[in-house]
RNA sequence: GGCGGGGUAGCCAAGUGGUAAGGCACGGCUCUGCAAAAGCUGCAUCGUCGGUUCGAUUCCGACCCUCGCCUCCA
């Protein structure tokens, strides 16, 4: 069995193997987000998405360098600095911690490294430099300084590895900015902004006057100093193949002149309600619109994960919902075998692993994967049913659980001990079912029901849940 | 206009040249004082029309619908 990705750059399933194929060191990049506000579904199901794929190498043997840029310098953000007054760290710093939260919210391990465009400025200069000294870079009459493909293609380089480009069909030049006009080609793309005033307190002293960076140079500059010229994945929403990682490649491989990355994985956009998010549409759902609304963090990691990554998903609050009713089976499930097995440890059950692997190995077939978690909660729930489920085969399946749940990262619900007020009403039903006052002990468990608690009698008498 | 994804049960979603995983919802049954949990069970000819084939949802062609990218949007 060997683990394969559908690498963008070659448009097929490829098997997996680190650009060091002796070695295990797997170093992996992904686009991050620009904060210029809270993260959105959207934004989530992208690092969620790149979170699975760092944890199942991880659960594959390999050892993971994972860095996520920290996009704080871009248009939207100049524009809102102005608009608030705000310093760009001030203005900056509390969507950046906001973020963080969100991600441990959604149980995602942080990348080693969250590198800020702001703090790599000399990096990003030296780069830009490298491309000037090169012949592939140039600075236009308003002092900016552009990306030429077609220098870069007179180097004998491909400007279209990602994506299939024809210029002549293209429809160019809607969405490009009036600073851009000076550009001597207009695929050319900006690596250095000259300052304008709009641009306020936001600039960096640079070879070729003052400004900031564009886009894409910042990935290239962070991505290449922390996990060297050339490495393994780089992952990013769909929308972001062309121009922005287009774009990096171009810059990167002009630059150094090595290839750049040799697997690019591109996670599928959502939809919500059956729509495109739009404010107007009233589906636009930041992770806090959702926390907001009682969804754990759980629940919609759970659905982010329930579908392929190469899929559009339809993200809805149904299926959050569904997403609930799933996790409690599976919570049920676990709880019972947690309480047969005991503090008795076993080895993890083989043949769960090695389905959840054979799955996850293609393309991580994460739907698939879960066909065959929820057919062995099933089986399992079967055999508790009969008792034919020894401490030892419990602890042999929890054990593999945990080691699934190293990759699906949902642990597990926490059993909380009930407080003595509930324990005391738990006690007064018993003695009313056992004197058959059975109005009397439903009255008890409604009373327990709006405290939070569910009982549930079994063989072995009643279990208090939460709710 | 160019390029690239999709259309599978009420909803979400896998998959395969030989009569279709899983989750949610819904109905029936078992268990239960009643519930809950759990189990069993019922529920789809896979967008349309042709073609190839002994046989296609899966291959080919056409069409319809839908989504994304086409210069700073995950």
């Amino acid at each position: 069995m060997a683990l394969k990705f559908l690498n963008t750059l070659s448009r097929s399933v490829e098997e997996f193997v680190p650009l060091d194929p002796t070695s295990n060191v797997v170093k992996m990049y992904c686009c991050g987000p620009t904060v210029y506000d809270f993260g959105h579904i959207g934004n989530f199901r992208t690092f969620v998405f790149a979170d699975l794929v760092r944890r199942y190498l991880q659960f594959r043997g390999y050892e993971v360098t994972h860095v996520m840029n920290i996009t704080d310098v871009e248009d939207k953000i100049i524009r809102r600095v102005r608009e608030t007054g705000l310093g760009l760290r001030e203005y900056v710093s509390q969507f950046e911690n906001a973020f963080l939260d969100d991600l441990k919210t959604l149980g995602c391990v942080l990348p080693h490294h969250l590198p800020r465009a702001t703090e790599f400025i000399p990096e990003m200069i030296q780069l830009i430099d490298a491309l000037m000294k090169r012949g592939i870079a140039y600075q236009a009459a308003d002092g900016s300084i552009y990306f030429s493909i077609e220098k870069y293609q007179g180097c004998g380089c491909r400007y279209g590895q990602l994506v299939k480009l024809n210029f002549d069909e293209m429809r160019a030049g809607e969405r490009v900015a009036s600073d851009e006009y000076s550009k001597d080609a207009l695929a050319d793309f900006a690596l250095w902004k000259a300052r304008v005033p709009d641009d306020g307190d936001v600039f960096w002293a640079s070879p070729w006057g003052e400004g900031r960076p564009g886009w894409h140079i910042e990935c290239s500059a962070m991505s290449m100093k922390l996990l060297g010229p050339s490495f393994d994945l780089h992952l990013g929403g769909e929308d972001l193949a062309f121009p922005h990682h287009e774009d990096e490649i171009a810059q990167s491989e002009g630059a150094t002149g090595k290839p750049f990355v040799k697997y690019w994985l591109h996670g599928a956009h959502l939809l919500v309600e059956g729509k495109k998010m739009s404010k107007s549409l009233g589906n636009f759902f930041k992770l806090r619109d959702l926390t907001g609304k009682g969804y754990g963090g759980r629940e919609i990691r759970y659905l982010l994960i329930s579908a392929h990554y190469r899929e559009t998903f339809n993200f809805t609050l149904d299926g959050l919902d569904g997403a609930r009713v799933a996790l409690g089976r599976l919570d049920e499930c676990l709880g019972k075998l947690q309480e047969l097995a005991g503090a008795t440890k076993a080895a993890p059950d083989s043949r769960l692993l090695n389905d959840f692997t054979a799955a996850l190995d293609d393309d991580l077939n994460v739907a698939s994967a879960w066909g065959t978690v929820f057919e062995w909660v099933r089986e399992t729930n079967r055999l508790l049913a009969a008792n034919q489920l020894s401490a030892t085969q419990a602890a042999s399946a929890l054990a593999a659980w945990e080691q699934l749940d190293a990759v699906l990262g949902l642990g597990r619900k926490g059993e909380v001990e009930a407080p003595p007020e509930v324990q005391a009403l738990l006690e007064e039903r018993q003695a009313a079912r056992k004197a058959k006052d059975f109005k009397r002990s439903d009255a008890v468990r409604d009373e327990l029901k709006l405290k939070g608690w569910l009982i549930e009698d079994t063989a072995k008498g009643p279990r208090l849940k939460r709710a």
